[in-house]
DNA sequence: TTTTTATTGTTGATAGTGTCAATCAAATTT
DNA sequence: AAATTTGATTGACACTATCAACAATAAAAA
């Protein structure tokens, strides 16, 4: 039995941690979904932000990104600005209320990720994080390997 | 900065495992969702089987539960009968074409783990499994701890 | 036993997420 | 200039999650 937990581990931690993410949030009374939570992070860290970049540094869809851009520049947590390099695009900028917001959700999400790695070392949670993004660099590259 | 790349970590890697996942079980024909193929594993390889238990096992909502067992019915892939022990639930059982099915779909979750886990050891691998084990366990249980 | 409460499964409603295809406008290439 | 590519948007749809209400049955309390 149990040949492949790894699986189901992984969907019951992910599951977890999301449920207890928007319930710090919630409790907060952020009202954001975790996507636009993503997202408000990525156009606060990394200034110039199109709604490209977004979507490559999250690797999601871009018709899902336009959409929780909407729902944030609707909220006034980010605003868009023509790009001056490129008619075709706009530069996204939090709003003030957007970066008081997302100093709260950073805050949600460390107490999130305090309780689920209450038990580990410091030393182990480094391990994890190497282990996740060795795997997830396995997965985005295909070409390499036994195939 | 980088303070909790864990969250985006995380994400990542379901996302990637999740896509590998689905290509690998289209690739085969089979043209289930994963939710689909949690729960007909949930029902092979525990006898006896609920839709409560699966809920339980899964943690996920009952309403959602129905619906996944619902389809796979219509698929044929699994079958209720009535509780002998319990008039108000039923007892799931795997067709032979359910139990077929899944074959395929362990192996295509195999596939995808190997590719995912190409570069780990056996040892690391492990310790992966472990530290996912700990932290969902962190996420469960509220009461004891820090609060 | 009768009444009350809890549990199992179902349905409806709604929100959030992911994917694909088509479109428009601007940029780039030919 | 014409053709192609790229950035953003929209539409359509499938998948996932959560909550509330409900009927039937079971279990507990009175």
């Amino acid at each position: 039995m149990s040949e492949s937990t790894l699986s189901d581990n992984l969907h019951r931690l992910m599951h977890g941690y999301r449920g207890r993410l928007r319930e710090e949030v919630s409790r907060r009374d952020l009202g954001l979904p975790i996507t636009h939570i993503r997202a408000l992070k990525g156009i606060c860290r990394n200034p110039e932000s199109t709604a490209q970049s977004i979507a490559q540094r999250m690797q999601r869809d871009k018709a899902q990104i336009t959409r929780v851009l909407k729902e944030l520049i609707a909220e006034k947590l980010i605003e868009k600005r023509p790009n001056p390099n490129d008619g075709r695009s706009y530069l996204l900028f939090p709003t003030e209320q957007g970066k008081a917001v997302l100093a709260e959700l950073m805050t949600a999400e460390q107490e999130t990720a305090k309780a689920m790695t209450r038990s580990l070392s410091t030393r182990e949670l480094s391990q994890f994080a190497d282990l996740t993004a060795r795997m997830v660099a396995n997965l985005s590259k295909e070409s390499e390997g036994g195939r």
